[in-house]
DNA sequence: GGTCAATACTGATGCAGATCAATATTATTT
DNA sequence: AAATAATATTGATCTGCATCAGTATTGACC
């Protein structure tokens, strides 16, 4: 991707703030997949306050850029969301592709700039926090801090495991890895884009995005998605992917599902 | 590396318990760079109840193994562990190597075993925690949770920045990011490995162990460090690694000092 | 339904890094 | 100091994936 397309986004008009009211805490479909899923229900209205607002974003748009001071966290409530750093040739390595309670744009540079971008990949709705008033929030509430460490396990763990895949395993394995993992979060992260009867999820990612994610060309993820499809492993086609042989796809990749549910020693 | 060397070394004693007593938190010299950073000077006989033990290890013994349930977590004293997982072809992938003020073995699968293994690069040094105190601790001091929040950023963005390396650079700059990584690490945790005189830091990795972390034989190794002696960047030799220009490997390498200091937004 | 842009697919060729096979050097042990 | 093991180094050859250069298909918009 061209780096011009990037940051011709930011100067165009990138939020659509969500008409007010937005929903409460009470009622939010992803709380208990987020950071506040601890919070006892009795006290929701106080987790309420630290919540700026509400924003849809349609696909294509960047939310935040590297580089560039953040105004808000995120909890993702539904859509896709790519985390990706810019090289200087202006490709660039996706890190993690966010679901429906994964928290965003926490993490920064000693400067407050962010440390990656991020990109809707489909319409997405966002629940946002000022930065200004996340310490407070941490400090008054223990399960959130403790929800955060949580998180922050299983984010390092799938991190990690993309890591050991660049750097040991071959373009077909590493593929059917992707295909996998994103295929567990997303029955856990976003049941509704899973469909029982095909043993498929909505699927928006592009050859080119699995390639930015993988470290390899759009030509040969083309090549070794051909491979999966004629070996009757998957099918992938508008927007959706099924898995057909989901045991020999593990083999393959060698894919762990322990290691999606890594937990801190607490 | 092969398998079997990783499981004779688990039969074998592995742990010698350094003579008891062992020092106090007070005294501690990696405390300030550590999990009990913030826990004031008055309150650290009180971190003092849930240190174990301390162990020295000698080098190339493992600490810990991936699906096996470790009994301790540790913070690493002084020298270097490398952490990684293990291929079913019994190959490695280096996820991290540990210097001192480090937290180890603090994340593991749901059923309690080790995500991945930790072998002592050299000779170390090592604070325990048994892990049934961990929880309790971690409820009882606010500042701990945060300080485990920061750690986490921290080790967060180093193991994006290897998977932007594996995903999107060639050899050399990969071996010149770790350099410079690793250079800067050193320097700020542990300072007496470093030596202003010679721009040199102490330097125990092997080859192979530079291959297993970059996901690249020892032989191209090899052949990219020759690279960079011989264009006058870095000299290595005797244990020891010296930065002769760290502007030029700095860019060769697309190293940004920035990424190194990630903070969470509190 | 037609136009246009984005995405998917295919073939030919090139190269970075793997593999194989030594030899040289350095560190460790006796 | 000699013996041994570990690590480093070098050359020759091979291969998985990149690159280049298209064509085909799909989806979005008028």
């Amino acid at each position: 991707m061209a780096l011009s397309n990037v940051l011709s986004s930011v100067n165009s008009a990138v939020f659509q703030v969500r008409p007010q009211p937005f929903k409460d805490c009470a009622e939010c479909e992803v709380r208990k997949m987020a950071l506040f899923q601890g919070v006892p229900y009795a006290r929701l209205n106080w987790t309420q306050q630290y919540r700026e607002a509400e924003f849809d974003v349609t696909a294509k748009n960047q939310l935040y850029l590297e580089k560039i001071k953040p105004r808000y966290a995120f909890t993702l409530v539904s859509g896709w969301v790519a985390l990706y750093k810019t090289m200087e040739d202006g490709s660039r390595q996706i890190l993690k592709y966010a679901l429906p309670g994964d928290l965003l744009g926490f993490n920064v540079c000693r400067d407050g700039t962010a440390t990656h971008s991020a990109e809707a990949i489909t319409d997405v709705r966002l629940c946002a926090f000022s930065v200004e008033n996340i310490a407070q929030m941490m400090g008054e509430q223990p399960e959130i801090a403790l929800r955060l460490i949580e998180m922050n396990a299983r984010d390092m763990s799938i991190c990690q495991q993309h890591l050991v895949c660049a750097g040991k395993k071959d373009a077909r394995a590493r593929l059917a890895y992707l295909i996998l993992e994103t295929y567990h979060r997303v029955r856990k992260q976003s049941p509704t884009d899973f469909e029982a009867q095909t043993n498929s999820i909505r699927f928006p990612l592009t050859q080119e995005l699995l390639g930015d994610t993988l470290g390899l060309t759009n030509v040969h993820v083309n090549r070794m998605l051909k491979k999966l499809k004629v070996d009757d492993l998957i099918t992938c086609q508008h927007g959706r992917l099924a898995i057909l042989d989901e045991k020999r796809l593990t083999e393959l990749a060698q894919f762990d599902l322990d290691a999606q549910d890594v937990h801190p020693l607490v």
